[in-house]
DNA sequence: ATCCCGAGGG
DNA sequence: CCCTCTGGAT
């Protein structure tokens, strides 16, 4: 297959977001939150879990924590038995003790709102950095890059690159920067109904002309 | 069995 | 760079 021209690649993008635009008119992030603190939880939870799991813990919580400080206090077990069903309990409750007592220590109790300062907090890598950046503060400083965003990404050949950053830096040299949470989302959504890991269903799918991946195989050859 | 919006450590 | 952590949902 020969190397798509760098404008007609930025072309595809463009009918891509609109495809996706309108196939989920009302993507958005399915974690619920009402504060940056909350989100923050809610995404360190969300490794390796269902949506609706971490929104179930994540309103216990904040039902028993309200503030870093809170949380800063709360005994480790205490803290690994409310997170317990989410998987990687331990290490999500060390996370979570860790970041909150950072965030007291140093950011005077608030989320910060830059991605180095987030990064460098326990348990939040890039991936959540960007989630937390571009929805509880929404602002554009990158994409979130999940595995469902690699995965699109790559069969939907807007990236050939395989780590989360190079394919997220790509990614932002495609899409409009006021689309990239927008973008994450929409992504995430077909990546969890359509074009899911295992069985694709590019036969249903709305991206199917635009995407190099589909299996666009004529079903049956012309004679 | 296989999948779910990762991050840290060796 | 790969390995591990871990439980619920389907």
């Amino acid at each position: 297959m020969r190397r798509e021209s760098s404008p007609a690649l930025a072309t595809r993008a463009a009918a891509i977001c609109r495809a996706l635009a309108g196939a989920y008119p009302d993507a958005h992030c399915e974690l619920d939150y009402k504060t940056p603190l909350e989100l923050l939880i809610a995404t360190i939870l969300s490794a390796q879990c269902t949506d609706k799991r971490v929104n179930i813990v994540t309103m216990e919580l904040f039902r028993v924590c309200k503030t870093a400080a809170d949380f800063d206090a709360l005994p480790i077990e205490q803290l690994e038995e409310l997170v317990k069903t989410t998987g990687f309990f331990r290490a999500k409750a060390k996370n979570i003790k860790a970041c909150c007592t950072a965030l007291v220590a140093r950011h005077g109790g608030e989320v910060p709102r830059t991605m180095d300062e987030l990064t460098q907090l326990a348990g939040v890598g890039r991936k959540t950095a960007n989630v937390v950046l571009g929805n509880a503060y929404e602002m554009n400083v990158g994409v979130v890059v999940d595995t469902h965003v690699s995965r699109l990404s790559q069969r939907l050949g807007l990236s050939k690159a395989t780590t989360p950053e190079k394919i997220e830096t790509d990614l932002m040299g495609l899409i409009a920067c006021e689309q990239w949470a927008l973008f994450s989302h929409w992504l995430i959504w077909h990546g969890r109904r359509r074009c899911k890991a295992r069985k694709p269903e590019c036969s249903e799918c709305e991206l199917a002309m635009l995407c190099p991946s589909a299996n666009n195989a004529p079903k049956k050859k012309r004679a």
